[in-house]
DNA sequence: TAGTGGTCTAGACCACCGG
DNA sequence: CGGTGGTCTAGACCACTAA
């Protein structure tokens, strides 16, 4: 077995049985030389396999840390991608250069989460978190109606005004976080009946419905959305055996 | 600029520009070393992450290759994510450990392929190519419906009996090929009137659409795909920044 | 300012491919 | 067998974080 396998097979193996717990920071890169007796880059490699793998978020400066992770959204090696970006519905179609991105927000508050919202988030019931439903246009023609639950402590002060425009440019660019990765789960479903009008579709239509955590660069779980994208949406990847 | 970065940057353009063609050998690491002014161990840097672009595919002992892509399906930047993983559906499965995985083949001829699976596979049109037609089933229960195309001068002799099983098996195991990556585009549809029977589910129910370009670890498309997946098929992936 | 992870080097050795 | 990419090292230096 390489090196770099044994170190991600037992830190993998630490991490599920709870000897490195959710949000803990995990011995840094000279600690974990000592321990393996192998050389930096070794660990370098191996921290960045398993950060690819959604187990650890890493901050230069800071150190690397388990992510907030549930039994339920722990990734298997048996089925986990990996994929290299994680971007904002607003910055997605930016990037494209063509279009104009507008949002209607169909309801802003705050609440307690109910027990799924607060496992995904993994945090206690009786904290509060935003509940924000809003429609993503591209040109005035609904593409994704988002679903959108954030612990308040988290993102303090959010306005109506910075859901009208890109939540994660407040939250980077404001709030000076750093939006690490995020974990998906997608799949097709009929859009329900009360989002029919929203999106402008007719009854029966078909959307991608995709499920995600979003993660800050500490490792904990900042968002959890449900969004359904309708109008052919298309989801790429690239896969490597 | 980081080193890496330049390096990546430039063998990009390469191969947008067509300085680096489909299927060309890219120079050795040592060369690459003399041409960039760098050491190895950047490079291999540099060509981890073309690979995991999805660029490029390397293989020991030989070198590295140029994927054959058209510009229909060349990744760019902004969108590609990369995924750790490739699979047949019969592999999938097996390793849950937990049902039977079964096939029943609607479809095994051997035609000339139209013009956009002889674009996918970038072979010439009077190449012939195997087209299938299977559904996937688990326990009994069908889950998915492949239309695959593949040229037979890449995989010959590919009778019914590997239908039954894995392809994937055949192309690995029998024939020593190795299987490096997968290109997707995944979105929603309302499975097709004329598949509702074989997949035993109700009109107007959604699916998962997968069009998948698979290649070889010399840089050859070898299988062009699509599939329609029933029954809450769930496609995960984790995606960092 | 002390400590963290990130990049990069030159070179040794290994695993694999193909003639 | 020569040539390829893969792993690993010890150590220098840099960029960033947090107190």
């Amino acid at each position: 077995m390489l090196k770099y396998e044994a170190v991600i097979n037992d830190i993998t193996d630490k991490i599920a049985s709870g000897v490195y717990k959710p949000n803990d920071k995990i011995p840094t890169t000279m600690e974990l030389c000592d321990q393996y007796g192998v050389s930096k880059i070794t660990i370098k490699k191996a921290m960045n396999e398993l950060e690819n793998r959604g187990l650890v978020a890493r901050r230069r400066g800071s150190g690397t840390f388990v992510k907030s992770l549930t039994p339920s959204n722990l990734p298997t090696n048996e089925f986990m991608s990996k994929s290299a970006q994680m971007q904002g519905f607003t910055r997605e179609h930016d990037n494209r250069e063509g279009g104009t991105v507008s949002s209607v927000v169909y309801e802003f508050t705050v609440e307690h989460p109910d027990a799924e919202v607060a496992k995904k988030l993994s945090i206690n019931p009786d904290e509060f978190v935003y509940r924000i439903c809003r429609v993503r246009c591209l040109d005035g023609v609904p593409l994704v109606i988002e679903h959108t639950w954030m612990p308040i402590n988290l993102i303090p002060d959010l306005r109506m005004k910075n859901l009208e425009g890109s939540i994660y440019g407040y939250i980077e660019d404001t709030l000076k976080l750093k939006i690490s990765s995020a974990h998906r789960a997608i799949r097709a479903v009929i859009v329900p009946d009360d989002e029919l009008e929203k999106l402008d579709v007719p009854k029966g239509s078909p959307a991608l419905e995709v499920n995600q955590v979003g993660f800050l660069d500490d490792g904990v779980a900042f968002e959890y959305s449900v969004s359904r994208h309708v109008r052919d949406y298309t989801f790429f990847s690239v896969s490597t055996h």
